[in-house]
DNA sequence: TTGAAAGCGCTAACAG
DNA sequence: CTGTTAGCGCTTTCAA
């Protein structure tokens, strides 16, 4: 703690009386045991001296290996998202992996340029939640060079994927309504071009189905608060018989939710209303919405985790899609 | 792209019959005007024809500045956070700089460990959201490493920083109250060793001195749902009389309300409640709570600017402390 | 058990 | 107008 400068690695070898090898040497952690101690002890000693610490540019370049993965999502203020990123980043920190976070704003444009950018900034991996379907030359690109992408919480042609068993807690989730007696059920499904919302509404047609029952509407949502208020006034004033009202997600629920509430409607005395995610703002909504909980937090690990299995046993292991289980939350709305 | 293996600066001078020097002045547009018109043209040719990509790495370790700034902040998922490091990261796209969000946990211990990597990592700079008091000596080691360091959110001793006004919209806040007729009015603050709670305690202090009344009560919670829930059942069953309840924060008062329903009293009929913050889950929370906007993305966007402003002036402009307005919202809870 | 030296990919004097 | 060259700070053969 004594220069005023950069201190590098060289001045440390200088301190010690050593070359700098034998510096570099202890702090990789490398022949140590070949190494007299008396030696690793003057390094160190200097180190501490010194309050050297590596330069990890420097460290990137010459191991060509940044340690660096990229979260490239749509919305880092969704909660949803966030969660998840941290699910990423903490298997990351803990296996030396900084974690870079890109919010693609819900714009392809701009996720198209962060992926640009991963390309430049030699990221090693990126866990990947786009924005619809991604532009797959982009893609192609960062793989040809060597950077792996795993997708999270969707699923893209061709690319390992980390998700939630969508369909199956879709169709639990409707025969439960079934159950409770409502059969004359609209949904509010999300965007046609994400793999997560077609899966959702694929199980609950499955559920439909199997009882013999046909949806009184299915109408496309965007996944937002305001998209879910729009269709669902749409469907009471329009479907007079409607018993209940199934949303893609959460926020399209709450939205729905309100937009009963203004129509005059109770829920669930009215009409029954079911969500999907289970996002934590919940707790401050009444009624207590019945909802599919979705582990973020876990598919960000799990996300990470495939990626460093990838990492270790080489590129290419067969491409895997993992898919993780479902809850069904209780609530009293249905 | 044409090649396979990694394409360098080395092929592309090759492939355009140049030297590398040419390229990168191409690549940073430097002698640009005194080149051959024709000679870019070829490089640019071969750049394109190769798909090459500069490598950040190399270029951060040979200019000695990474143009990476990273967030520290306390908790990602948190949507004032997060909302709060878009805004940064907004700016510092612009400016052509990476970001580096980093994930305290609350933890004092992670936080410390961050600034540790920070250091390594050579960041340019770091907007600060600490979790309570921050560790001196690590910010100074990076300091004097002239890593600046912008507080964001929150006063640190000898730190420039960005905050709102919170002494001043909690002066406002109360003024609002008293002018609604009430006035037994009792406060759940916030952590003592956040300036931004202290402020807003004071502000409350400052407004109701001015009006001659003393608080019916002030107790201490730390800004979770779960504190406010419980201060304000301690509240409201210890003294009786209360007619408001004031939180130092939008999650607490949200807890209050639940606290006041849970005993039977209806908002704001039997007792009015105030929060801070105006977080964007308020949208979902009934009734509709009277509460302080803060404008988070904005103050994430100035103390990106305010690093800018010191990275160009030289590091030693005067220490500033900006302080942004705050904006009463009108709700239906008291 | 340790060191000398090459070089990761790029930029910026300094020369022509 | 363009090229030669010397590193940025570190890791890693290869030799000793």
């Amino acid at each position: 703690m004594e220069e005023k400068g950069k201190v590098t690695i060289r001045e440390v070898a200088k301190r010690a009386g050593v070359s700098i090898t034998t510096v570099s040497r202890v702090l990789n952690g490398h022949d140590i045991e070949h190494m007299r101690p008396e030696t690793k002890a003057r390094v160190l000693a200097a180190i501490a001296e010194l309050d050297y610490v590596p330069v990890r540019v420097a460290q990137r370049l010459r191991r060509q290996k940044t340690q660096v993965i990229a979260v490239l999502l749509p919305d880092i203020s969704n909660p949803f998202f966030s969660l998840l990123a941290r699910g990423v980043g903490s298997v990351a920190f803990e296996a030396g992996y900084s974690t870079l976070i890109c919010d693609s704003n819900h714009s392809v444009e701009k996720e198209s340029r962060y992926l640009d950018i991963l390309l430049a900034e030699q990221v090693e991996g990126v866990v990947f939640i786009p924005v619809g379907q991604p532009m797959m030359d982009k893609v192609d690109r960062l793989l040809r060079r060597g950077i792996s992408i795993v997708v999270a919480d969707r699923r893209v042609n061709g690319l390992p994927s980390v998700e939630a068993d969508n369909k199956a807690g879709s169709y639990q989730l409707t025969e439960y309504l079934l159950h409770r007696g409502y059969g004359r059920i609209a949904y509010i499904a999300g965007p046609r071009e994400v793999s997560t919302a077609r899966d959702r509404l694929v199980g609950f047609r499955a559920a439909m189905a199997d009882a013999n029952l046909e949806p009184m509407a299915v109408l496309y949502g965007n996944f937002t608060y305001e998209s879910g208020y729009e269709n669902a006034r749409t469907i009471l004033q329009k479907h007079v018989g409607v018993d209940a009202i199934m949303a893609a997600n959460d926020l399209m629920a709450i939205g729905a939710i309100r937009a009963g509430e203004d129509l005059g409607l109770s829920v669930p005395m009215d009409v029954g209303m079911t969500g999907f995610d289970h996002i934590s703002l919940l707790e401050f909504v009444e009624p207590q919405l019945t909802t599919v909980h979705i582990p973020a937090y876990q598919m960000g690990q799990e996300a990470m985790k495939l990626f460093l299995k990838r990492a270790e046993k080489g590129a290419s292991v067969e491409q895997e899609n993992q898919v993780l289980e479902t809850k069904l939350i209780y609530g009293k709305s249905c």
